[in-house]
DNA sequence: GCGACAG
DNA sequence: ATCTTGTCGC
C-alpha cells in the first residue's frame, strides 16, 4: 500500500543527496538573521489541518526581527523517515510570506542525521535555497546504534558516528537538561552548526531560541485557527 | 503478534 | 505531533 510511495519518496532522497555539500559557504561572522522553523498540528471535521511559523531573530542579539505563518490541509501521512514531504508544502508557503530571507534556517528536526542522510533540514535546503541546520529533542536510532551521552556541563557533546560516518552530534545546551541532536542541513559544516546552535541558547529552553520561538507561535497561531 | 518510530 | 494537572526543583 504505502510500498509505492515510499519507494518514490526514498527516490527524490537519494536524488537530492548526491547535491549535499557539507562545507560553509558562509562563514559566522557573517551571518546576520537566523529563521526557526516549525510546525503544529490539529484536526476539523474528520481532516488534518496544519500551520508553519517562521520566525526570524537578529543573530546577534536574539531579538525577532519577523514572522510569518501559513496553514492548510495536511494529506501527507508522518512516516519516519519522510518527515519532509508532510511539512515543505506549508514551509515553503510561509516562506514566500518573509519580507527578507534570513541567511540560515534552523529545522525542529535532523538534517543529516538520518537513515539516507535527508531529514528535513537537508531535503529543504534545496528549496530554500540557504544552509540549513537540524535541531532534533529526540533520538532518531539509525542502524541500531545508539547515542553516547554527553557529559553534564553546558557546551558537552559527543558525536554520533555510525559506519565509521558522523551522522551528527548530541550536544548538551543546558545543564541537568537532556541533550539535544543537532546535524548538519546543507552547505554548513558540523562545527559550524554546533557553534551556532549554542550561541542561539538562553535560560528559557534547552532549544535555539529561533527553534524555541517558532514552536510557540505555531501553538499561539492553532489557539486561533483551530476554532 | 510485538516493538520501533525526527515531527 | 497531540491528549493533559499538578508538582518537584533551581
Amino acid at each position: 500500500m504505502n510500498e509505492n510511495i515510499i519507494r518514490e519518496f526514498s527516490d527524490i532522497q537519494d536524488e537530492l543527496l548526491a547535491k549535499v555539500k557539507l562545507e560553509n559557504t558562509i562563514q559566522k561572522e557573517e551571518i546576520q538573521s537566523i529563521a526557526g522553523v516549525d510546525l503544529a498540528y490539529w484536526d476539523k471535521d474528520g481532516k488534518a489541518y496544519g500551520t508553519c511559523c517562521i520566525v526570524v531573530v537578529d543573530y546577534r542579539t536574539q531579538e525577532v526581527i519577523e514572522k510569518v505563518y501559513s496553514y492548510g490541509e495536511i494529506t501527507v501521512p508522518y512516516i519516519p523517515g519522510f518527515l519532509a514531504f508532510r511539512e515543505l508544502p506549508l514551509i515553503i508557503e510561509a516562506v514566500q510570506k518573509l519580507t527578507k530571507l534570513p541567511d540560515l534556517y534552523m529545522f525542529d528536526g535532523n538534517g543529516y542525521l538520518h537513515y539516507r542522510h535527508m531529514g528535513i533540514a537537508t531535503h529543504a535546503s534545496f528549496f530554500l535555497n540557504k544552509p540549513t541546520i537540524g535541531v532534533a529533542k529526540s533520538y532518531l536510532k539509525i542502524k541500531d546504534t545508539d547515542f553516547i551521552m554527553p557529559e553534564n556541563e553546558e557546551g558537552c557533546y559527543t558525536d554520533i558516528v555510525i559506519d565509521n560516518e558522523v551522522y551528527g552530534r548530541t550536544l548538551r545546551t543546558t545543564k541537568n537538561v537532556k541533550p539535544i541532536f543537532v546535524s548538519c542541513g546543507n552547505w554548513i559544516d558540523l562545527d559550524t552548526s554546533t557553534d551556532i546552535v549554542l550561541n542561539c541558547i538562553n535560560k528559557e529552553s534547552r532549544l535555539p531560541v529561533p527553534v524555541r520561538l517558532a514552536d510557540l507561535e505555531t501553538h499561539k497561531v492553532r489557539k486561533q485557527l483551530s476554532k
